[in-house]
DNA sequence: CCTCCTCGTGGAATCGATTACAAGGAGGAT
DNA sequence: ATCCTCCTTGTAATCGATTCCACGAGGAGG
C-alpha cells in the first residue's frame, strides 16, 4: 500500500509538503497543491489513520460498550449513536458485554488499548473497577441508559418515574391489585430504579409490592421465563405483570403461553422499553418507549465536548407510556370492535396499528 | 499514561528488554522479567495497540459491514462474529451500512484507513467497486450472507432454495394457489436468489408467478408494508405473501393489520429468516430459519485462514422451514384445540411455542 | 589458556504520519 | 541597492512500539 513517502517521490515534493496538502494547510502553493493531489490520485493513496493516530495522539474514535446488542433498544441506540458520531466525524467501535462484567471489563480494555478519544458506557456492572479507573484516569467518559452513582461522569438516560406512575394508574383502572414486576439485575441503576419506581407508584394507590411478587431478572430472555414460571405457581398469582426489559418480556410471554394462559384475560402485561414487534404480538402490547435517538445524540454530544474541552451535559429525557391491549382492553371501548379499512393509518405512521394507540403524558 | 520508555526505566533496563517480556521472548533473564512486570504492575502498563500495529503491519482487527443493524438476522450475526473472533484473537469493528451503497463505501474506507487485518462484508449493493478493489487490491475479505458474482472471494451463506420449495409445497398443501413474493433489491444476491427459488418451486406446482405477486422491496420495513398495501388493492389479491426478511414482514404485517384482515383466515403469511418474536405474532409466523452462528463461525475462519496464509473456504449451509400457523392451521391438527399446562414446553427449551412447531427438511 | 558458542542485553533503525524549525526566494519599502 | 517580510519548502525529530545487530560475559571444549 502506498505511504507518504510514495506520493512525494511521485509528485516531486517532501512529505512535509504532502502532509500539508492532506491537513489542508494554508501555505502551500498551488502548484505543488496540484502536483500532490495528482500524485495521490494516481496511487489510490489514502493515508495511515494508524501512523497519524499514533502521532496526534487522537483516533477520532468513540467506544461504546452496551450490555447487550441482541436487545433491540440497545441495537437501536448504538445505530443512533453512530450515526450522531459520524456526523461530527468520529467513528464508534461496539463492545458487546453481554450482561457479563467480565467481557465488559474485556471490551473497556480493548478499546483503552486501541486509544480509543472516549468511552460511552451502558455499565452491565457497577462495580467494575476496570472502568471507573478509566474515568479517573482521565478517559473522557459518559454513562448511556445505566449509570454508576458516586462517580464524576455525565450521565445520559431516560427517566421512567412518571411513565411507571402512568402503567400503574392505567393498570390499578383497568381493575388490577395484585401487580408484580420482573427487575433487572440490582447492580445496575436501571434494575432497581424500575422496580423502586413501580413500588412507589404502587403505595401512591394503597398497594404494597410483596417480594414473591418482585422477580429477580437479569435482562435477558431466559430469566423472565423462569421468573414468570414462579408468578404463576404461586398459590395467588399476579393478576398483572410488567417486565423491566423487552427480553425479560420476551421470556415472560414464552411462559405464560406455555402454561396455556391468554394474555390480557388470564394476565394483564406491560414491559419497559418498546419495540415495533410489540404491535404484532398477540396481543399488542402495553409499553414504555424511551426516546432512543435522543439518549443517543445527547450522549454522543455529551462525549464531544468532554473530548473537547467544553463543559458536559448530563441530560436525562422523559420515558413514556404507550398504552395497547396487554391490559386489558380499556373501558370505553367496546370489547369486539370491527375493524374495517377505515382505521387504517395514515401514510407515513411507522407503524400501522399506532392508530389504536393511546398516548399519556400525566393522568 | 504510561509508556514503554517509563517501563524501562522503573525496571532499569532497555526498552528492547520490557518489549521481549512482554512478546515473551525465551532470551530474558528472570530476574530482568521479574523486575520488568513489577514494573508493568505499579505502573499500571498497558502497550499502545496503535504503536504497535504501525510497527507490526497488523492490528489483529476485523472489519464487519452489515446492511443493517436493526435488522434482528444481522444482530444476531454480529454477535456470533464478535464471539468466534474474540476466540481466536481478534476484535471486530462493525460498520452499518443500514442498506446505503454510500455508507457501505464509507465504512469500507474508514476500516481500510484503519488497516483491518480483514474484512466480512455483506453487499448492500454488489456493483460498489471500492469494495472489489479492496479485494483485488490483497485486502483478506470474505463475504456472508449475500456476495458478488464472479470476484474471488470466498462466501459464506445460507441455502434457502430447499426451505422455499417446502414453504411453497406447504401453503400449497393448504390449498392456496395466488402466491405473491416481497422480494429484495435485485442488487443483492439474497434479492433475487429467493424471488427464483419462489418461482422455480412455484413451476414444480404447475403454478406461474405473475409481475403483479413481485413487490420490489429493500429489506425495510416501509418497503414491505408498500408492497402489500399493492398486492392487497389488486382486482385478485394473493391469497398468501412471502416476505423476503422479517422487516418487510413486520411492514407487510403492518399494512395487512391496516386493512383490518386477518392472518391466515384472510391471507397467508410467511417470512424468510427466523426472530424469536415470530413465536409472538399473532399469529405465529411460519418462517425459514438461517444457521446464523454457524454462518458467522464459519466466516470468520474462513477470513483468519485468508489472513494467516492457509486456505479459506467457501460454505454453503441449508436454511429450513419452521412451521406455526400464519399459513394456515396444517389439516391434521384441530382447529380449536384446548391449550393446557400438559402442552408447554420441556424447560430448556428456547422458546416455549416451538412445542407446537413443525420442522421439515424434505417433503 | 585460548577459542568458540550461547545467552542476555542494549543501541538504533524502522513503521507512516505530523510539525517545529531553518532556510531560501520573491517582492515591497526605504 | 539594501533590508525586511512573507511565503513556500525541506530536514529532521517525534509518537510508542518491534526487531536486527553487535557486544560482553560466561561456560564448554580443545
Amino acid at each position: 500500500m502506498a505511504s507518504i513517502k510514495d506520493v512525494a517521490a511521485q509528485a516531486g515534493v517532501s512529505v512535509a509538503t504532502v502532509s500539508r496538502v492532506l491537513n489542508s494547510h494554508p501555505s502551500v502553493s498551488p502548484d505543488a497543491r496540484a502536483r500532490v493531489i495528482a500524485a495521490v490520485e494516481t496511487l489510490g493513496y489514502r493515508p495511515n489513520a494508524v501512523a497519524r493516530s499514533l502521532r496526534t495522539d487522537q483516533t477520532r474514535t468513540l467506544g461504546l460498550v452496551i450490555s447487550d446488542v441482541l436487545n433491540p433498544y440497545f441495537t437501536e441506540l448504538a445505530r443512533f449513536v453512530e450515526e450522531e458520531a459520524r456526523a461530527l466525524g468520529y467513528s464508534v467501535i461496539i463492545g458487546n458485554a453481554d450482561e457479563r462484567p467480565e467481557l465488559q471489563d474485556h471490551h473497556v480494555r480493548t478499546l483503552l488499548d486501541r486509544r480509543i478519544d472516549g468511552l460511552l458506557v451502558s455499565p452491565a456492572d457497577g462495580r467494575s473497577p476496570l472502568t471507573l479507573d478509566a474515568a479517573r484516569g482521565g478517559t473522557p467518559m459518559v454513562f448511556v441508559d445505566r449509570w454508576v452513582p458516586g462517580v464524576d461522569v455525565p450521565v445520559v438516560r431516560a427517566d421512567g418515574r412518571e411513565a411507571v406512575r402512568d402503567l400503574v394508574a392505567h393498570l390499578h383502572g383497568l381493575g388490577h391489585r395484585r401487580l408484580a414486576i420482573i427487575a433487572g439485575p440490582a447492580a445496575t441503576t436501571t434494575g432497581h430504579e424500575r422496580v423502586e419506581a413501580f413500588r412507589e407508584a404502587l403505595r401512591e394507590h394503597g398497594l404494597a409490592l410483596p417480594d414473591a411478587y418482585i422477580g429477580q431478572g437479569d435482562f435477558q430472555a431466559d430469566s423472565g421465563r423462569r421468573a414468570t414460571e414462579r408468578f404463576l405457581s404461586l398459590p395467588e398469582p399476579p393478576e398483572a405483570v410488567f417486565a423491566a426489559d423487552n427480553l425479560m418480556a420476551l421470556g415472560a410471554l414464552d411462559a405464560i403461553r406455555a402454561r396455556g394462559l391468554r394474555v390480557p384475560d388470564d394476565i394483564g402485561f406491560a414491559a419497559f422499553d418498546d419495540i415495533p414487534w410489540f404491535v404484532h404480538t398477540d396481543p399488542p402490547i402495553t409499553a414504555i418507549a424511551q426516546p432512543t435517538a435522543e439518549l443517543a445524540r445527547a450522549a454522543v454530544r455529551a462525549l464531544a465536548d468532554l473530548i473537547e474541552g467544553r463543559p458536559p451535559q448530563s441530560v436525562t429525557l422523559p420515558a413514556r407510556l404507550v398504552v395497547r391491549r396487554s391490559c386489558g382492553e380499556p373501558h370505553d371501548e367496546p370489547h369486539d370492535e370491527p375493524r374495517g379499512e377505515s382505521r387504517g393509518a395514515p401514510r407515513g405512521e411507522p407503524h400501522a396499528d399506532r392508530g389504536r394507540e393511546q398516548r399519556r403524558s400525566t393522568p
